[in-house]
DNA sequence: CCTATATCAGGCTAACTGAAATTT
DNA sequence: CAAATTTCAGTTGGCCTGATATAG
């Protein structure tokens, strides 16, 4: 005893970077768990959106859509294809590709998800009402943008 | 050819824990790069501030003030005992504990480690205006403290 | 010849769990 | 006895690189 000094970093806990990782940090730990719960993890969510959002694509542009990495787009998808949540298709346009589709448990699935998602932002953001969330959701949009436009010149705005 | 559509999710792009995960995982990606190249990582500096902030600690106590988990405030004090930067001295009071310190060298690579931060967060918040990195702090503290509060009560406030 | 795709093997950091030994 | 501290061993998820085979 005689610490009493649990205060975390006054200095520390003013930057930015600091408190995104810390905030990330939760949001990491309610989406894992959640999800977890749900039979899923993060990176299978993402890719049933961006299926059911712009339909069946290659897994590179999956890749592109979502943000994953090429590598973990095919564990994952080999993931969800197992649970028969997805389907593995050759393009036959292109040798090259395999076009995933959503199967009907896929959507089903994902319905489910998303409500998960629901509740988790709403936990996520308890301490702050409405206005403030979108504030929120509009300054980390301008820093997300910012950043995935200077790593990712290809993504060019349309 | 053909894809042209590599617009990020429309629906989770609004949605704030993935906002916070993509901001975060930009900062990560910053702090990692600009840290290496000052022979640093993540936990280095958070450890160093700790003790300069609020003085000499047992490991459990910089854990706690840090949020570092406790094997991994073991691992990177190795590393910066290693570089001469903490001591590692055995407590007289109480002998589970050891008082961790920062040396002199400590000190200064933690004030250079203070510059390469400052300027991460100015790349970090770059699109940003002063009054709105300040609205982004306090929004994120809020969430922060909140979740905090919720997983450590004993970090209880004054 | 150069590029794109899918895949595999593996690295790295961060967050975490479980267990042990020691001390309070 | 229970609780706290330090430490080690190991897992997991997410992000990443490099190499390969195949196809455009």
């Amino acid at each position: 005893m005689m610490t009493g000094d649990q205060t975390p970093l006054a200095r520390l806990s003013h930057a930015p970077s600091w408190l995104i990782n810390q905030a990330s940090a939760h949001s990491h730990r309610l989406v894992a768990e959640r999800f977890a719960a749900a039979g899923a993890r993060g990176h299978h969510y993402r890719l049933l959106a961006a299926l059911a959002e712009h339909g069946p694509a290659s897994q590179a542009e999956l890749g592109r859509r979502t943000g994953i990495d090429r590598s973990d787009v095919v564990a994952a998808l080999n993931e969800l294809a197992g649970k028969d949540l997805i389907v593995r298709a050759p393009d036959p346009g292109d040798r090259r590709r395999n076009i995933i589709t959503l199967t009907a448990e896929g959507e089903r699935h994902l319905a489910h998800l998303e409500g998960v998602l629901t509740q988790i932002q709403d936990d996520l953001c308890a301490p702050l009402s409405q206005a403030e969330r979108e504030e929120l959701v509009r300054l980390l949009t301008r820093v997300v943008d910012h950043h995935a436009q200077a790593r990712t010149p290809w993504a060019a705005e349309s």
